[in-house]
DNA sequence: CATCTGATG
DNA sequence: CATCAGATG
């Protein structure tokens, strides 16, 4: 496979992105989309950038199914999209690394060289997380602390100066919703229970795949997936009982009420194209530090994956 | 992949050939060739065409390691393959089809709608033969006869007028050889046996991947592969008592005694472009039509398999 | 270094 | 329609 290359113009310089240039917020794709719903579209919608007086961190989040994979695309540079992005961290899922794999692409971002990964060592080659960071974190531990729930690799945490980051995979409840209950009554409680209990120390965030579309405006097609793995009832009230109701917002639909932004598109039947996707990538954070989100955002236009990266930036 | 395409004149006509060009014939890649052995080179050691009164037959061989992943191959036609070569049957081998495969692919050229499938029902997409015949046969069997041996689809015989074409794919003995003792006691030994009791009635032709190299001659690095599948003294000893001697004669070989011809060439390290490679691929016939064997030829610049087709004209 | 399957999403 | 693994050659 090839990334399609798109050359733009930046900062007034031709520039290779490392992307496929699809341009999904162009497009509503929604059965019955509600009056005054509107396409996402970053073009638009992203408030200026901050001043270089203004402190502030930039966290990057992306479900990059296999990094293997994405690294072999021709085209795509985790440098160049870290160069363009700035992000001081950026948070990887489904990276699908055996532990053997991990040594030789530890430190694929020249100038982040704090990176910590998680694996699956009960599926080689399945799930598996990362956090890649500019600076060096006060302290990181590998997932929920229950051994039950940690042999896929799914969670990994780091605490900064003034909030734990949280960057998690949650498990999706599979064909014939065979794993739904544990997802929910299992996996959605230990980590919620876990950030409260990490919260009373400091702010948190959780970013991720957290594998759940919240409400209808998070699919193009609510009515057609009611029990497809993502938008069950159970998942959604799970998502509003374990982490809205206990004090996370979800910094996205906060800054942007009625807007549908989507951040992943199955494979099947060119999806993307149409932008027929879901919004499952998210961050959560403290009710604490919610003002502090100055933009949550989403980049529809890198390609090489089934998801595409979201972003925030917190002001400090 | 894509085969590389690359275009010759054929009878005044530039054309397109589906091939992977790589002039193997000009390397004699033996570590230690004996005195007198030169390459197999078919732009200058095959016999001229026969004329139009002649009544002859062509009878053409290849395992092409996976049928659907060669018809996808850009660049590649079975059309122009049969076209150009004007075989009259074509006898392939690991086409890895399963039985629901075979009906999307079963008339894949135009004008051999005689066509005779069998696939392996013990391990799904492994072995699997084909015999694609202009003319139809007179009667056609499958496997040896024999339950034990025939799970894996590795047999096919079509019954013509004045011979029994056999399109075999011997097992391979496998990675530590876990297999060689089957092959070499039990499928060897039942083949040969098969093809006598045939023989009282006409004469056999048995083609295929016969997986032996049969001589040192026939392998560029005999030394090295004295307990490698396909070299060992157990598999060339069985080529030897089963098939040569009870009268079934290698026409290639006696054709071309002193050349030496490969037939495939591993995947790895590049073996085929410095024609490291070996032959496993035959016509063996009954010592009584030996002589009308005009041509028993290969065609080493045909890709898309890590085999290469082969040939046989014989008189009729 | 290819093919295939089968699991997973 | 992708990723991965593992079997096979």
């Amino acid at each position: 496979r090839t990334s399609e290359i798109v050359t733009e113009v930046v900062n007034g310089d031709e520039v290779n992105l490392p992307i496929v240039k699809t341009e999904p917020w162009t497009i509503l794709a929604h059965k019955k989309p509600q009056k005054g719903w509107i396409p996402y579209n970053p073009r638009t919608m992203r408030p200026p950038p901050l001043t270089r007086d203004t402190k502030y961190v930039k966290l990057m989040s992306w479900n990059v199914n296999g990094l293997r994979a994405l690294l072999k695309l021709e085209g795509f540079s985790a440098l160049q999209l870290a160069q363009r992005e700035d992000f001081d961290v950026l948070c990887l899922q489904e990276t699908k690394l055996q532990e053997k794999d991990v040594e030789e692409i530890k430190y694929l971002i020249d100038g982040y060289d704090n990176t910590f990964w998680t694996c699956s060592v009960s599926k080689l080659g399945y799930s598996g997380t990362a956090i890649i960071s500019r600076v060096k974190p006060l302290s990181v531990r590998y997932g929920l602390g229950i051994s039950d729930h940690d042999s896929e690799g799914r969670l990994v945490t780091a605490e900064f100066d003034s909030f734990y980051l949280l960057n998690g995979y949650v498990p999706n409840s599979g064909d014939g919703l065979k794993r739904l209950s544990y997802r929910v009554t299992e996996w959605d409680l230990s980590l919620s229970n876990y950030m409260k209990e990490l919260e009373k120390s400091k702010p948190v965030i959780l970013t991720g795949d957290l594998n759940c579309a919240h409400e209808e405006i998070d699919i193009f097609n609510p009515a057609g997936n009611k029990r497809s793995a993502g938008f069950t009832d159970e998942e959604r009230k799970s998502f509003g009982t374990n982490f809205l109701s206990r004090g996370f917002v979800d910094t996205f639909r906060r800054q942007h009420p009625g807007v549908v932004g989507y951040t992943y598109w199955g494979y099947r039947h060119g999806l993307r194209k149409t932008n027929k996707g879901w919004r499952l990538d998210y961050f959560l954070v403290s009710e604490s530090i919610a003002d502090k989100a100055y933009d949550s955002y989403i980049l529809p236009d890198v390609g090489g994956s089934d998801h595409c990266p979201i972003g925030l930036i917190l002001k400090l």
